[in-house]
DNA sequence: TATGAATGAGACTTCATTCAT
DNA sequence: GATGAATGAAGTCTCATTCAT
């Protein structure tokens, strides 16, 4: 399974809803103020102006500034999930790619890694938003726990069995597995962005550390 | 080394500012409203009304409403970093107390998740409010690359030369250790607060990945 | 040259920029806040009721309350002075129209006493703020040193070498003629307005004053 | 008649009322601030700060900020008509010391730019805001009606009758007269007070204009 | 469909004034 | 008498949203 595949069929979920070169540029403005300012400091006139269009056409397009932050947020996130609804996704991992826990974990950092450089601005807007409203964070909680959580858990007991993962709750090895992926991301993209990364070298770190602990102890 | 001196560095350190009772009631009703709704989308009239104030008290203490977010967040983020200034940490770790990387782990984990516990609303501020206030991010930065990081190098490089951390570069170290500890508090205090949580358990959990990692092989 | 003429040029200044029917309303409601309760003590909130507006719509046309005011008087003043600017102005005084000093003295004070009735509240803004803002001193000031006190003086200057009027500095003479002028507009205008005013035969006494003095000896 | 007398004549007039240091500062503040500001733009809380005493201090001296404006207003302004009240005033022209009605201009310029050299700020204050308080208006218009205009008629009258001044309305006269005067201050102190200025030297210039005009021909 | 002027509610902030200490 | 914290009305200005064109 390929980048591809999953982009594919992510583009194929919203495209037939079809956008029009206004709204384009109305959302890339959008993305744009919300990321710099937060959604509560952005103004529509701001986003108008940077997006060339009138005010009044925004709301033409978008019933409020909630919908417009909404239509901003809820593909990129439904995109984000997408690996974990691929009716392939598990049977893979169980029957050939992902012999190791290890090799799975690689594949999803670089993944979403690969993912996060892409659609930064609107995660951050997401993760920012999803404290406030909660518009946001109720369906992404519910789908989290329905399918991502329920495949993940699968996998992990799966490996489990194999004896290769310690055998603590799925929900702990899943925080520590996606915590160590994400006190990655936070440093690169956030607090360091101008500095520069080795991002194989240091995903290879993370999946080593994950795997086999600070112990010096081999 | 135990909570209380720590906690009464901290105190002594603002308690010279005598603090009306008005502005303890404004402070409060700040905390609550920006942790609840964000900075950008809390209005002072509100802040007013919950702290029992007239609008105009709230300006008589803190000029801007910014300024009153500063003065929320400032102290409490110094709190937060104060146990690193404390001139008996590197000492008290490579003597005596914390003979291992390990025990040294445990008490920060333990010790910081108690002091989110008790802050969690200022930290939820200052958290997403970072992002958008160069006055906010700039010391921080500052303080964190000259004393934390200086200070938490050391110790590592200490616990590496004894072999009982893996040879990474200690930033990454740090990175792992910290993400491994914040990706507890995420969950635990954001996502799902409602849930039992057993502190004590989880800590040993993470602590025992950390050190020893999700390899089967011990 | 006539009157005609002058209010033409002035009209043609400010003509290209088309204001709507709002603005009007609100420039006019301001001018008569402003003048009759000065610009500090001024609320936009009377100027939109008196306007018939919305407050909100004073500040889409207008930044400030300050830039309000600049809209108001810079071209007014600009109006005041554009006499001096037309291209004719000195060649006329010096070949034809205006053979004597006395001549030219009776045209400027009809001519600027005619705008002073006019654009009587405008000015008296002006004049109360010029006090205040640099905004408005500094151009002004400028204007008159470069262009106004230019042609003047070689007007003078031509005079005095006729032998018509007297040796002394021309800034002196121009205050004098000026503030003759300016002490039979400020009783006429504003101590005593409602007073009955023959303004043809006052124009006469003060050209006959400055001109040949209260002396009785002729 | 010498200055002395007319000063202690003032004096004595509000010597009666002592002024506690605190309300000196706060007076002197209050004309500092109204001066550079205007009235309307001033506020109490500045002009507490700039006297060193509390908020409140103000206002237990003037009951509001308008009453300030008048405390500062009404003495000076009662010291500036002065000279007009003293029983001698009219007696001394027409007996002796000013044989001719140049030498009574002259005493009379020469007495009011010294008085306003001193006073200058509470007479700028007093311009600005006669203009939009009734109370000040109304006094001083009084004031100069039944008092300062009569006598200066009488001078007036007499030198006409003497054959020294023309025979214009003597409040044409008057205005001219003073407009001369006012036409030197304004210049003066306002508009180029940083230039260098040899007051005897323009007010003989004025003086002789006033007399005699313009014109070259004596 | 797009525009942008207009709106009015509400934001932050200032200020003259009061009053308990 | 002096203070300065507190007030709440009012000020300037912003903003999401509407609607006639």
């Amino acid at each position: 399974m390929s980048d591809q595949e999953w982009i594919k069929e992510l583009i194929n979920d919203t495209e037939d809803t079809v956008i029009s070169e206004k709204q384009q540029k109305i959302l890339a403005a959008a993305i744009d103020t919300f990321s710099e300012k937060g959604f509560a400091a952005s103004s529509t006139s701001e986003i108008a102006k940077k997006a060339g269009v009138a005010e009044g056409t925004i709301f033409r397009h978008y019933k409020t500034k909630k919908e417009l932050l909404l239509a901003i947020v809820t593909p990129t996130m439904a995109k984000f999930a997408a690996p974990f609804f691929i009716k392939t996704f598990a049977k893979e991992v169980f029957e050939k790619e992902y012999e190791h826990y290890e090799d799975f974990l690689r594949m999803i950092a670089k993944n979403r890694l690969e993912f996060v450089k892409k659609h930064f601005s609107v995660l951050k807007i997401f993760i920012q938003e999803i404290a406030f409203h909660d518009e946001l964070r109720e369906p992404y909680q519910k789908l989290f726990n329905e399918h991502v959580y329920g495949k993940f858990k699968k996998i992990i007991e799966h490996f489990q069995e194999k004896g290769e993962i310690i055998d603590l709750p799925p929900e702990t090895i899943i925080r520590m597995s996606a915590s160590s992926i994400i006190g990655y991301i936070l440093p690169r993209f956030i607090l360091f962005p101008n500095q520069e990364w080795d991002d194989d070298k240091e995903i290879e770190h993370i999946v080593e550390f994950v795997m086999y602990g600070l112990s010096g102890k081999r």
